[in-house]
DNA sequence: TGTACATCAGTGAACGCGCGTTCACTGATGTAC
DNA sequence: TGTACATCAGTGAACGCGCGTTCACTGATGTAC
């Protein structure tokens, strides 16, 4: 596995020193937390997972020693606030799962427009997408992971990405200015197509990519433009 | 990871008996190759490879113990075929990958309107993603492999699937009949969608998805009718 | 026609590594009497 | 106010596993004399 890594350098295994360890000799040790704050390593868990994450680029690169190397405490000492290692990850997601569902909700709170609405809620799934690619690809690139409980889990709370944009489409349709009737049909296309986009970006950085801003427009306007009634 | 698998049962780790050991209690063993026939195990290799990506699902699940066993050598005669792990799934993915391209053309052969032409092309992409799912996810979703030697190598073969398809938008947009004028953003736009699609169907298969021939109709044809002139 | 010998196509055992996880423990901290 | 004690928040060492790869070897096969 080493050498497949070595094949392409799109991120090292071993953690960077600014974050693991300043002192050459030993790895600092973080003072033990006080009686009642046993929850606070379990904060400093996650925060040093989403940073491994984020270094990384890789979830498979991120291992239970590593983490621990970067909170400043032992392997075990993990096991006392998460049951196994898929329990931390599904954390770490569903926080940023959910961010992502506000981002989009809060890029469309002033737009009244429904297709409107609709291009704004696209541009803005592929920017968040684009602004933090190793959770996206951990959300929507990786099988497995997101798939099925914590996704049902999710929707259950009501912030599903999808039932939204089923709703934004229904609008949308109610303007009588679609060609498609069918919401779900047309939530599904659009998120296909946002997801094309992120996805190979994420995943094919060197391909030599036309300016971004031009793209992600192109992209959408061309999507939209096939929605409406000629 | 073992945990991690377990999480969600695309794929088991192990080789299923029928292809692995039929025998219950020893590994049969090939005959070794005749003096002249060295290259023989070099193909074997291959095609157990191909097969273990389709079994499992998972390049990471690729092992040269696994691709050794289905073969019925031991692992380190693959080293004398292939200088590393790398270049074996190198190899695997090369292939594949001139057959998409190859199928691409075949589909498009008998078609003269750029625009169907154009059409076709991507569906006959789709289609070809949607049939080879471990194959495309290895060549298009996982980032390190085929990036950039390979491709590089590719494309100087003359068979990069991107250069062909920058031609046929040209071709579309020499009509006179399309709002872009850009050949390379409209390749782009196309890929990315067409990708999209693909991508996000192997990655969440338990994803509630509508009929997939209705889903790839609407999908192609909305951003073709969006490339097209009002 | 027989035999010594180079070579080809592998084998078997072992290397060091990092992984997730378990288990027995420790030492500071707060609390009850 | 002092002290025994339960508990909380961890530690340190070890487990078994599978991985890619290396190295010294073996035994059948073809060839030269």
């Amino acid at each position: 596995m080493a050498t497949m890594t070595a094949l392409y350098p799109t991120a090292s295994r071993t953690v960077s020193p600014t974050v693991s360890a300043p002192s050459v000799t030993a790895t600092p040790r973080r003072p033990r937390a006080k009686r009642g704050d046993g929850d606070r390593l379990r904060d400093e868990i996650l925060a040093a997972t989403e940073t491994l994450l984020i270094q990384t680029g890789d979830v498979d690169a991120v291992s239970v020693r590593a983490v621990a190397e970067v909170v400043g405490c032992t392997a075990p000492a993990i096991y006392l606030h998460f049951v196994d290692k898929a329990e931390l990850l599904l954390e770490v997601c569903g926080i940023r799962y959910r961010q992502l569902n506000e981002f989009v909700r809060t890029a469309i709170a002033n737009i009244t427009d429904p297709v409107e609405t609709l291009r704004a809620s696209v541009r803005a799934y592929i920017q968040f997408g684009l602004e933090y690619p190793q959770h996206y690809r951990v959300l929507f690139m990786q099988p497995g992971l997101m798939d099925p409980a914590l996704w049902e889990a999710l929707r259950l709370q009501g912030i599903s990405g999808i039932d939204a944009l089923v709703d934004r489409c229904s609008r949308a349709i109610a303007t009588g200015g679609m060609r498609e009737t069918d919401p779900y049909l047309m939530a599904v296309g659009l998120w296909t197509m946002a997801h094309g986009l992120v996805s190979l970006r994420i995943v094919k950085p060197r391909f030599d990519w036309p300016d971004m801003e031009r793209t992600i427009q192109h992209a959408v306007d061309t999507h939209i433009n096939g929605l409406l009634r000629p």
